[in-house]
DNA sequence: TACCAGGTAAAAA
DNA sequence: TTTTTACATGGT
């Protein structure tokens, strides 16, 4: 077995155990938050490796300790793709305080920074699977979502095992293309979605379609218009992978039901919201509607008092 | 048991 | 052009 250690230093504040909650709940076999450190099973070029994350710092000076563990050899280059990987899925670089000062006329979101200070929303490693989630999460319940996403992940993903522990990464577009309805049936899939994750991956794989290349868009907006395009895909699917596969802060989901539900519960003392309510609430929110919905999303799901 | 849950495309009207 | 319908699993 290889291991490599790092540190890295992020640009505080940043509360990495808060940050890491999302995780909690996650399936050890893939990505989870346990003993307070996070581990994830995937790709790095042609080599899979099971990365595990801590925090030794504090929310004001944080740094985080790197152990990246693999079966095969790892040389210098996979340990700098292993930095920029870490530093892009807990978004190390980015400066909360411009989304601090630009809401403290809202005291609701005043209050909920107040309580989750430091929390900086977890990206996906890839847009692919950003977007392959979304789609699976499309008018269910987060929960069933979930549990049709981790068999998904068990069926296709490639294997590592470890000290007797077996981890999988998350399935690659070559894989999921020539997967059968089947089996996409058997993780509990309609054929319907069955079909959208095939066509997709299919197109990715054959060099179709540049999901990546998405990531350099200077306009959000002209990332959803063009993924909006692809069959399966609607305004609600692109927008969330804009903002959990592209880091992207300044979009917010105002259709969508668990966003309407925590701003109802935190602006509107529980009275439902709809889309356009929705959207007329997160205006003052400037750029940042996205964090703010977040933030909310994550108030809710920890029961944030205020 | 029935109904809803972080939608979407295709059929029907 | 607008409205309705089918779809999958997990929780209540």
């Amino acid at each position: 077995m290889n291991r490599m250690k790092f540190r890295i230093e992020a640009v505080p504040p940043f509360d990495f155990d808060l940050s890491c909650q999302i995780f909690s709940q996650g399936d050890p076999q893939f990505r989870s938050y346990q003993d307070e450190r996070f581990r994830q099973a995937l790709r790095l070029g042609n080599k899979l490796a099971l990365l595990s994350v801590g925090s030794l710092g504090s929310v004001s000076k944080p740094n985080l300790s790197v152990e990246l563990a693999s079966n095969q050899k790892l040389a210098r280059s996979d340990l700098k793709a292993a930095k920029a990987l870490v530093s892009y899925l807990f978004t190390l670089d980015l400066d909360l305080k411009p989304f601090y000062r630009a809401t403290k006329a809202d005291p609701v979101m005043s209050a909920l920074i107040r309580k989750l200070y430091g929390l900086k929303a977890p990206a996906t490693a890839t847009v692919f699977e950003a977007l392959i989630d979304s789609i699976i999460e499309q008018q269910i319940s987060l929960k069933a979502a979930h549990s049709m996403e981790i068999k998904m992940i068990k069926s296709f993903g490639d294997r590592l095992h470890l000290e007797g522990e077996t981890y999988y990464a998350y399935p690659t577009p070559q894989k999921l293309s020539k997967a059968g309805m089947a089996e996409f049936r058997k993780c509990g899939l309609s054929s319907r979605k069955a079909e959208y994750i095939r066509e997709i991956s299919g197109s990715v794989s054959r060099g179709e379609l540049d999901l990546e290349k998405f990531k350099s868009y200077p306009d959000t907006r002209r990332i959803i218009e063009e993924l909006d395009r692809i069959r399966g895909v609607g305004a609600w699917t692109a927008e969330l992978t804009a903002i959990r596969g592209m880091r992207r802060r300044e979009v917010i989901a105002a259709d969508d039901l668990g966003i309407r539900r925590s701003i109802s519960h935190y602006y509107r003392n529980g009275r439902p919201v709809s889309s356009q309510q929705a959207r007329r609430i997160a205006k003052p929110w400037g750029n940042f509607k996205g964090m703010a919905a977040f933030y909310l999303i994550m108030a809710e799901h920890l029961e944030v008092k205020i």
